[in-house]
DNA sequence: GAATATATGTGAAATATATCACAGATAAAA
DNA sequence: TTTTATCTGTGATATATTTCACATATATTC
C-alpha cells in the first residue's frame, strides 16, 4: 500500500498550514526531520486503534479520515488535503490511533515521527505552540460534528456540510466531485436519506445534481437552511 | 454569580490532573499565576460563543460542560471534578468558548490567563508538552463522543455513558446522584425513552432506580451491552 | 458494442425515537 | 400539614429515518 519512503526532506513542508502558522525559525528543524510517504488511491495509511506515532502533512492528493464501526459503517470525518496536518492525536500523546486514514486518490505525505517533533520542541519550544494551535482547530472541528450530530436533523447537517465541501473542494466551476454516497458518510446519513433531501433541493434550484457531482447553485439558501434547523 | 476572585494561589493546583502530568519545576511556574475563583450552585462561568482567555482547574465541586442549542435543546459533554482541567481551546487560541460552563454545585476553581500561560511556556518549555497531553485527552473525548452519536442507538450509548458517569461519580455505596433528565442530556436522548431503558434494566437487574438516583448493580452486562450495540 | 459495475432516483414498509398527555411519587416550601 | 414543585413511570400517537426492493442512468471493461 504504502510505495515508498524516501528520506528527501521538504520544500512541500513550507506550504503546509501547520507551518503557515509557524515562526520561520522552527520551519528548517521540522523539514530536515520530515520522510516523504507515497500512497496509492485507496491505500490504507492507518486503522482506528493502530498503534501510531508520527503526524503527517499532506503535499499532494487528499486522505480521507474516518472511523469505521464494527458492523462496517463508515463515518466520515475530515478530508485532508495539501497542505493540511493531520495524526496528530497518536502522535503526540503515544495512544492508537482515533481514526482510519484512507488515500482517496493517489497522494504524497510527509512524515514526522513523535521523538523527531518531541526533540525538534526542546530545540525550538516555538513548534509546541504550533502543535496547540492545530490541536485547538481539531477540537473546534470535532466539537462542531457532536453539536451537529446532536442537534440537527438530515437536512440541517447536509446542508452545513455541503457549504463546508463546497467551499473546500469545489472546482472554479462550482462542481464538487463527491457522491452520494460519500456525501452520506459524512453525516452518518444513508445515501437514500441524502437523494431524497437533494432532490428536494434541485427542484428549488439550491444545487444541481449529476452522477458523482453536486453544484451548489445557491449557497445563502443553503445557510439559511442551516440556520433555521438550529432553531427547531 | 462569580462570587469572589482572590490572588490566593494554590496548593489545590498541585491536586490538578494538569499537574499530575506535570514536571515539579513546571508547578512553582503556574501555582504562582493562578487566581481562585467561587461560583455559587448554578452559577454559569461562560457561555458558548463568549469570548474567554482563561483555563480553570476545579479546585472543590462540579462544573457542568455542555452545549445549548438556539432551541434551548441542551447536550452534556462532561462534568469536571477535581482535579480537572476545562477550558483550554479558548484559552489557548484565543477563540469563543466552544461550550457552556455551569456549576452543578458550589465550587472553587482556579483560574489561569492566557498571557500568563504564554509567558509561563517561554519559561518553562515543558508546560506547553503537558497542555498538549491536555488536548489530546480532551481530543480522543470528543471523538469517542462523534462515534458514539453516530454509531449507537440509545440503549448503546446509555450504556456507555452509565459506565462512565458511574466510574466517575458514583459514592462508596455505587449510588450516582443523577437524575434521568440530566441523563437524557449526557446522550442527546429524551429522558422518556432513557425511562423505558432503564426499566427494562431494571427488571433484568442491571440497574436498581430511584429518585435522583441510579445505581449499577451489573457492570459487566453493561459492558456487553454497550459492546454487542457496537455491531449492529 | 455488449457486458458489467457503479451511481442515482423513488416508492412502500419497518423501526427507532420523539412528542404528548397524564398519573403517581417524592421532595421542598409555605 | 398543606401546598407546590420536581421527578418518575407509561401508554398512545406522530415523525424522522432506515431498510428494502427495484428501475434507470452512467461509466468502465471486455
Amino acid at each position: 500500500m504504502v510505495r515508498s519512503e524516501t528520506s528527501e526532506p521538504g520544500r512541500g513542508l513550507r506550504n503546509s498550514h501547520l507551518i503557515g502558522e509557524m515562526r520561520p525559525e522552527s520551519l528548517s528543524v521540522l523539514s530536515s526531520l520530515a520522510k516523504r510517504v507515497q500512497l496509492d488511491k485507496r491505500a490504507i495509511l492507518f486503522f482506528q486503534q493502530d498503534p501510531g506515532d508520527a503526524i503527517y502533512v499532506v503535499e499532494h492528493g487528499s486522505i480521507e479520515i474516518s472511523i469505521i464501526g464494527e458492523s462496517g459503517r463508515k463515518l466520515s470525518l475530515n478530508v485532508m488535503r495539501p497542505p493540511d496536518v493531520f495524526g496528530e492525536i497518536a502522535a503526540l500523546d503515544g495512544g492508537p490511533r482515533t481514526a482510519t486514514a484512507t488515500a482517496l486518490e493517489d497522494s504524497a505525505l510527509l512524515r514526522l515521527r513523535r521523538n523527531d517533533i518531541i526533540r525538534a520542541i526542546s530545540d525550538q519550544p516555538g513548534i509546541a505552540l504550533d502543535l496547540i494551535g492545530v490541536l485547538c482547530e481539531r477540537l473546534r472541528w470535532v466539537s462542531q460534528q457532536v453539536e451537529d450530530l446532536a442537534m440537527l436533523d438530515i437536512e440541517g447537517r447536509l446542508a452545513n456540510r455541503l457549504i463546508i465541501l463546497h467551499r473546500k473542494f469545489s472546482d472554479e466551476r462550482g462542481r464538487l466531485n463527491l457522491s452520494q454516497s460519500d456525501l452520506a458518510d459524512f453525516l452518518g446519513a444513508t445515501r437514500e436519506s441524502v437523494n431524497k433531501t437533494l432532490q428536494s433541493w434541485k427542484s428549488r434550484s439550491i444545487v444541481d445534481l449529476s452522477r458523482g457531482a453536486i453544484w451548489v447553485l445557491d449557497d445563502a439558501k443553503l445557510a439559511a437552511i442551516a440556520v433555521q434547523a438550529r432553531q427547531l
